[in-house]
DNA sequence: CTGAAAGCGCTTACAG
DNA sequence: CTGAAAGCGCTTACAG
């Protein structure tokens, strides 16, 4: 049988309150009896309950999410995988705040931030667009001693005890390989097409693009980056204009969101059917652009593990337990038209 | 406030015991009392706290996991996921014992199987050869509500009540179009080599990987499959030889283990730096030959991911909570060199 | 600085 | 067929 409190107790010599005490590191103990109870708990290989104690604390975890709101498929994803988990969320003592705020808005952001009452507010995850004052806020949580999580955008590792999200000069990189091999050696132009070159992540992508094709594919030219703004309407009328006014492309890398918007130039004209296209994020609509040729591969991040995972991350901060790495670890997945879900 | 069992009780006007009786669809309770309390139950919305539950009952959950021994490296994988899984089981209230059988070998897993003592095991997962003396040892456990779980290898589906593990025809088809891409347009032959022809898994890569080359790379010629045991020292033999006697080969097709005798063929001989290799499973051995450009794609499937699965599958079998479909499906991973983790 | 007793939401003998 | 009481492993006022 494993051991527990009442065992503990007995072998110090203390009573059952004195153990929970030393347990919870609360003070006014007498440092020779915690010695003596954490004695006991060495000799005994005591690990405490954990569900034993959420039940008798009546412990409710209440994390706080704050996504980008704004035509972007895979924010919905995102949001759409954050609702399930509240479906789910009665089974786990845990409740989920989806707060939204404006895409690339630094000040609303940290408008929200400042706003929330710390005495409600157990954990937060937040997808991140840095400022000074989005930083600083992030940091007077912490000081509460409300764990953070960045969830798919970061921000300094000094700000947040987690960032859930892949690394994205890999995923650049990792999009420019498939290009380069799927192109085959012809010669030419790749268009590149962000959403904004004022979020870390798109600009990270591109330059683990730019070094893999210029190290390793030189027949091959990055042309200058499209801006889009991660909406489906804008992107359709900045590619549309950069495909007709430009020669020779033979590879598209679009690197933000704004699909849609793809999917719809590169159709309307039989000319862009050559054209080898790597894009990012699994939605319905790159789902069915694999499916029908449009799109050659999708590098894409696993917003429902992302959503679990920062709930996992919080409570073990929380709980102090450990956390198993590997399961914490998003992947660059690359999805053609044969391994899709 | 959640409701309780207490609020159950009293909404019925019953005691917690007849309550806890219901709950548990435990015989010696009135038709009219059990209609009485569900309707307390759905009237109250009430949802029984299974943590709470498992802590009255003491519950243990004991699980089998019978893995296959010999020299390959991804089931020595899954074997030490397994061992992770068991250091942190301490706080999962869940045993894992660990059975190893003769890999390919249906009679010494049915004798597993059937020397399995059924009041001292709650969940059974197991990386499946298929056998009549199997499946009837597999229909066993089940009657005897024993709930079971396929590994990486399946059974048919009415034998067991989850498969965790990927698409093999699916996987076979993302190597062929990977496969049929990189070699680029040049004409020539793909040679297959693979574990045992009589492991299913393998048919299946295998049938997938020539719909996809003889639908989509006519160019491309596939060759006799080659057995290698998965055995490393078999494979090396097997490779050697036939690469030795075939002319034109451009590809590659790696289905089974054994990828350490694939490579040191491989980078025996400048010749074959050019073929294109695709294989299977991330292991110490394929992750450097994919650094090193040995290998040009590997398909995975997470052995972590496999091992978590199985173990919340078979808890949600006991406890009769929701599985979270999305969470539960293995992706046909594809790494190559740049999205390494 | 320390302890005895009650309680968290369930389940389990035992009695009737 | 049903209920009162004790208990699972922890925590929480309250008293001293």
């Amino acid at each position: 049988m494993r051991p527990t409190v009442h065992d503990v107790a007995e072998e110090a010599g203390v009573s059952l309150a004195t153990v929970d005490r030393v347990l919870n590191r609360r003070p006014g103990v007498r440092a020779k009896t915690v010695a003596c109870v954490n004695e006991a708990i060495a000799k005994l290989g005591y690990v405490r309950d954990i569900s034993a104690a959420n039940l008798a604390k009546q412990r409710v975890y209440n994390f706080v999410f704050i996504i980008p709101e704004g035509p972007n498929s895979f924010m919905h994803g995102l949001e759409n995988e954050l609702r399930q988990a509240k479906l789910y969320s009665a089974f786990e003592r845990t409740n989920l705040d989806i707060l939204k705020v404006r895409a690339f808005d630094a000040e609303a952001l940290a408008n929200v931030l400042e706003g929330l009452d710390l005495s409600q507010v157990s954990g937060v995850a937040l997808v991140a667009t840095e400022s000074e004052r989005v930083l600083e806020a992030l940091l007077r949580l912490r000081q509460a001693n409300i764990p953070v999580v960045t969830l798919v955008s970061d921000v300094s590792a000094a700000h947040r005890d987690h960032y859930v999200g892949i690394d994205n000069v890999a995923a650049g990189r990792t999009a420019a390989s498939l290009m380069g091999r799927f192109v085959g050696g012809r010669p030419g132009k790749i268009a590149l097409l962000a959403g904004s070159m004022l979020v870390r992540d798109h600009v990270e992508r591109r330059v683990g693009f730019e070094q893999v094709i210029s190290a390793e594919f030189p027949e091959l030219d990055c042309l200058t980056v499209q801006e889009g703004r991660d909406d489906a309407v804008v992107t359709r009328a900045v590619l549309a204009d950069f495909l007709e006014r430009e020669r020779d492309i033979v590879g598209l890398y679009s690197i933000g969101a704004g699909n849609r918007g793809v999917i719809e130039v590169l159709t309307s004209s039989p000319a862009y059917g050559s054209i080898v296209v790597v894009a990012h994020e699994l939605t319905d609509h790159s789902n069915r652009a694999l499916r029908e040729g449009v799109f050659d591969a999708v590098i894409n991040q696993d917003a429902g593990h992302e959503v679990r995972s920062a709930i996992r991350l919080l409570k073990a901060a929380i709980d102090e337990t450990p956390v198993i790495a590997r399961q914490e670890t998003i992947r660059i997945e690359i999805y053609i038209r044969d391994n899709l879900l």
